[in-house]
DNA sequence: CCAACATACGGACCGTCAGTCCGTTTAGCA
DNA sequence: TGCTAAACGGACTGACGGTCCGTATGTTGG
C-alpha cells in the first residue's frame, strides 16, 4: 500500500496558487485586504482546491513563506560563514539578524501577513521557534560554556527563563515585520539605515552581554 | 449654541459597556473570540449603541485601554520619581520599561487586543507614539546633550533614523503584548522572572549606549 | 486502448461577524 | 406638560473564512 505520488495537475495548481498569492500579497497594501476568494480567482482555481491544498488561510501563508525562506534556512543550517554553523558566535549572531532583517525588507508584505494572520500568536509558529532556537544557541556559545550550570539548578530541566533565551526574543522582536514596515513607511527610513541601526543596536547588546 | 453636556443615560451606558468589555476580554483566552455582539449582550445594550459610542471595534478597545492606562500616563507625565520627568534619565528609562511591562503583565488580554485589533499596525496608534516619544527623549538625555543640536537642525526636519529612536523602538518591542503572553504561557515564566530579564537586558543596552 | 478507480476540481452554500439604518423611546428643558 | 434633540435597539447587509458534494480527470492494470 505505497503512497502514490501526487497527481500532476495537483502540483501544477499548487505552484500556480503560490505564485498568485505572492503577487497579490506584494501588491496589496495590507495583507488583510487579500481574501481567499481573491487568491482563488487570481490563480484561476476554485475555492475548494485552495482549501484542500493548504487547509486554511494560515496554511497558505506559511507554505508561501517557507518556499521563499527555504534557501536562507539552508544557508543557516548547512552553509558557509557567516551564516553557517561554523561561524564564530558573535559574528554569526550579527549575520543572522542582518539576514533576517534583509529578508523582511525584501518581503515586507509577506512577512507581515505571516505575523498577523496567525490564529495564535506568531510565537507559536515553527519558523519562529526555529529562529529563536538558533539564535539562543549561538548566544549561549558566545557567552561561554562556563556560566552554564547556574541558570538551572543541577536537577532542574525546566529553566525558569534563561538570559540567552530572553535576549534572543528581544533581538528578534526588533526585526518584527510591522516594525520594519513602520520604519520604512511612516518614518521614511531607508533599508540601509534600518540595517545600520540594527547592527549597531545588536552590537551594543552583544558587547555588554559577557560583562555583568 | 453651546454644546450641551451629554445625556445621563449616555454616560451611564458608556461605563457599563466599558466594564462589560473589560470583563469579557480578561476572561477570554484570545481577544478575537470576543465579538461585538458579545459585548453588547453582556452590557445589556443594543449593538447600535455600542457602535454609536465607540465608532468601531478599535475605538472600543482604545477607549478601554486609555481608561485603564490613564493613571500610569499621569504618573509618567507629571508624577514624582522614578516615573516622572524629573528622574535621572537612566533610572527613568528602566522605570518606564518596567512600568509598561508590569501593566501588560496585569492586563495581558486587553493589551493583546489593543495590538492585534488595530486595522493598521500598532505603530500608528497614538499610545505607542506617546510611549516611543517619551522613551526616545529620555534616551536622548541619557546620551548627553552634546550630540543633540541636530534634531531640530533648523533646515532638517527629517532626520534619517536616529539611534535613540531606533533603540526606543527596539526596547518597546521587547515588551510587546504577544511576546509577554508567550513567555508567561508557553514558556511558563513567572511575571517576576520576566521583569528581571527585561531589567537586565535593558541595563545591558543602556550601559553600552554611551560608548560606541 | 479501455475501463474503473482514486484523486482533484469548482463553486454553491453556510455560519459568523463588523458595521449600518431607521423607527421608537426618553432625557432635558421651557 | 409638551417639545425636541439625543440616544436607543435590533433587524439587516455585505464580506469573508471555511465546508460539502456532485462532477471531471489523471493514473493504472488488464
Amino acid at each position: 500500500m505505497p503512497d502514490r505520488r501526487p497527481r500532476a495537475d495537483a502540483v501544477r495548481n499548487r505552484e500556480t496558487v503560490l505564485a498568485a498569492a505572492d503577487a497579490l500579497f506584494t501588491d496589496s497594501e495590507s495583507a488583510r485586504t487579500v481574501s481567499m476568494d481573491d487568491v482563488a480567482a487570481a490563480a484561476g482555481v476554485g475555492k475548494g482546491t485552495l482549501f484542500r491544498r493548504f487547509g486554511d488561510r494560515d496554511g497558505l501563508v506559511r507554505a508561501l513563506f517557507e518556499a521563499r525562506t527555504d534557501s536562507l534556512r539552508q544557508a543557516v543550517e548547512h552553509g558557509p560563514a557567516p551564516l553557517g554553523p561554523r561561524t564564530a558566535p558573535r559574528r554569526r549572531v550579527l549575520a543572522l539578524l542582518d539576514a533576517l532583517l534583509t529578508f523582511k525588507l525584501a518581503n515586507r508584505h509577506l512577512s507581515r501577513a505571516l505575523e498577523e494572520t496567525g490564529s495564535g500568536s506568531p510565537y507559536e509558529a515553527t519558523h519562529y521557534t526555529w529562529w529563536h532556537g538558533t539564535l539562543r544557541d549561538t548566544l549561549l556559545l558566545l557567552r561561554g560554556p562556563a556560566s552554564r550550570e547556574d541558570t538551572g539548578a543541577p536537577e532542574a530541566p525546566e529553566q525558569p527563563l534563561d538570559a540567552c533565551a530572553f535576549t534572543a526574543h528581544a533581538l528578534l522582536a526588533a526585526v518584527r515585520a510591522d516594525l520594519v514596515e513602520h520604519l520604512l513607511g511612516a518614518e521614511g527610513a531607508s533599508p540601509e539605515a534600518v540595517r545600520a541601526q540594527l547592527a549597531a543596536y545588536a552590537a551594543r547588546v552583544l558587547d555588554a552581554d559577557g560583562a555583568p
